[in-house]
DNA sequence: TCGCCTGTTGACAACGTTGTCATTCAAAGC
DNA sequence: GCTTTGAATGACAACGTTGTCAACAGGCGA
């Protein structure tokens, strides 16, 4: 037990260490942090100096405990009735957090997402877990920052599950196994395929669930059917002038998600193709514009509030001692 | 200054006040909260007793420097490039959050949201400010509420603003105008108005901006062209049905929001209306929705992220003492 | 020269809870 | 009846920061 170790350990420096190291009182080192007047500017740099060899960062309750405020914001909002991928996901997250009065602390990201940010991050909130949505869960330098660190998270919708770490998803490649079946059913046997972003865990297993799917159908498959994509819009009218442009055109398409699945559709009808007639087109997450496409989509419904909830109580669970476990959630068309 | 009143003041009971009333040590209330075991049950009882009868909910900060955590969870995801309104809200919000070092507490309502759910929220997080999005900024019931705890609170686009409160919004009736001056320069006389979910202030600015313009251009409103909706895919399509109905119907219609409009659209398309050939179909949002429907809608750009942004900054600014402030975002087709 | 500010700094007591350990009391075992 | 055990309870010291107030130094006007 290293509990009150004068040595700045896991736990991070206090300001009595920095006040100490700077050769000043905690109420000097508190006015610099701060950014409180009357410091001499000789005193501040000195304390300045050493707030950054210690990498102290000062702790929220402390500060909301004897300050009276907790440097935090709430947000309210109505979630309308049919919602995006994120706002499902936060749905799901929230109410379990609710359930044990845990806080939902949000951290928008961008791809050139950092080490060095989630670690500001954790340790400036001290969260006392972390939830990595799709692509983030798989980055393994944030998780290993996190494995370090100690703390704990959880992976929603990661490529490779870990059995040391928490982790749920959608069975992607059986969700992708029973669309290319459905679609088979209606008797196409030439299916464009349209890969989601490589980041994604889920653009490789529903890549995986298409091909298993025509394999113990008999059919082989094309490499020349199966085009680059990134889930957005735009990268599906790119891969529908791809796959038109071909001696011997699909007579269906799969994209891997809704939001590509309805660039396919618009380009279509920009070439004056007619939709189901000529193309059937197909995608995934039953998104609102799974619906708002004319015509309305093939779409595979991936249970995200669930997936999301699920998460977060593990996540819980594991925070209070619980072993790591890993599930999965099954979609339906 | 009431500092230390025993008398629990506006700031709520401790837990040392709830010893007391009960008749035991702070201890045992703390066992009692947390459901430790070792408590006879008719201590336990007491205690609930007590608790209730003072309204007393632990504070987060106090819990999270004894406890050595926070009960809170912290939630990382990727923002996809193109996103929905709420997305954008978030994106804005934690922006400024983060300029300042606070954190972004997020709390998804739905539409039978109490007063009873605001407060339990704030006395729980604790949080500093809160940010009301419509159509909860427009709930006189919540901001009441907020006022009478003197919690600092900012509205985001509500219906009317009050001098004493900090509000960002988009000019909806000068937006408005401008998009139905769009459509008249296109030829259109009879164009259709399907209205906002009542509860959203912007519902009534964008309506009456509509009729403003109209007045302006010596058409008279025929209000039979002004029907019902609640910005979702389907009332949009029941919009459209309505007013194809009609007589004399139009040759354009306005719906209040982008997923209201690709309602109409998909509804023209069901019944072979060429668009924009036959009818023309304009939006509010910019929304993912208006450049997956085809055709791309017309739509005007509001600056989701920028308006709360603002909203944010101007909170985080009134917490610290600074004046209320009302702005207003110009926003462009 | 003597106060009197004003700017800089520090000592110390909150803040409200949980963890640790001691104490009490009743039931069980001999 | 006397110890032993374990459940129930409480006293008290953390936890790491900010607010309050006192102390001290140096400059300035009277």
């Amino acid at each position: 037990m290293e509990r009150g170790s004068a040595t700045a350990g896991r736990r991070g420096a206090t300001i009595r260490e920095v006040a100490h190291r700077a050769g000043v009182s905690i109420k000097t080192v508190s006015r610099v942090v701060n950014n409180e007047p009357n410091v001499r500017p000789e005193t501040r740099q000195r304390v300045q100096k050493a707030v950054s060899d210690l990498d102290y960062e000062p702790l929220p309750a402390a500060r909301g405990l004897a300050g009276r405020r907790t440097f935090s914001i709430g947000l309210l909002y109505e979630n309308p009735h049919e919602f995006s991928y994120i706002q499902r996901l936060l749905e799901g997250a929230y109410a379990a957090c609710e359930k044990t009065g845990h806080a939902l602390l949000l951290r928008p990201c961008t791809d050139d997402l950092t080490p060095a940010l989630v670690r500001q991050f954790v340790r400036q909130t001290r969260v006392d877990g972390v939830l990595l949505t799709a692509p983030i869960a798989d980055r393994s330098d944030v998780t290993s920052l996190l494995v370090e660190t100690g703390i704990a998270f959880a992976q929603i919708s990661p490529r490779d599950t870990n059995p040391l770490w928490t982790s749920v998803g959608p069975d992607d490649a059986r969700a992708s196994r029973a669309l290319t079946d459905h679609v088979m059913a209606l008797g196409h046997r030439r299916i464009g395929f349209i890969k989601g972003d490589p980041k994604h865990g889920a653009s490789h297993k529903r890549l995986a669930g298409h091909l298993d799917c025509l394999r113990n159908c008999g059919v082989e498959a094309d490499p020349g059917l199966i085009v680059e994509g990134n889930f957005d819009f735009d990268s599906g009218k790119r891969g529908f002038h791809a796959l038109w442009q071909l001696p011997d055109p699909p007579t269906a398409i799969i994209a891997c998600n809704d939001d590509c699945a309805a660039g396919v559709v618009v380009a279509a009808h920009e070439r004056g193709i007619g939709i189901p007639g000529t193309l059937s087109v197909a995608g995934f997450d039953d998104s609102p514009t799974a619906t708002h496409t004319w015509p309305a989509l093939t779409t595979v419904r991936q249970p995200i509030a669930a997936i999301a909830f699920r998460a977060t109580q593990l996540l819980i669970a594991n925070i209070v001692g619980e072993p790591p476990r890993q599930e999965t959630f099954e979609s339906d068309l």
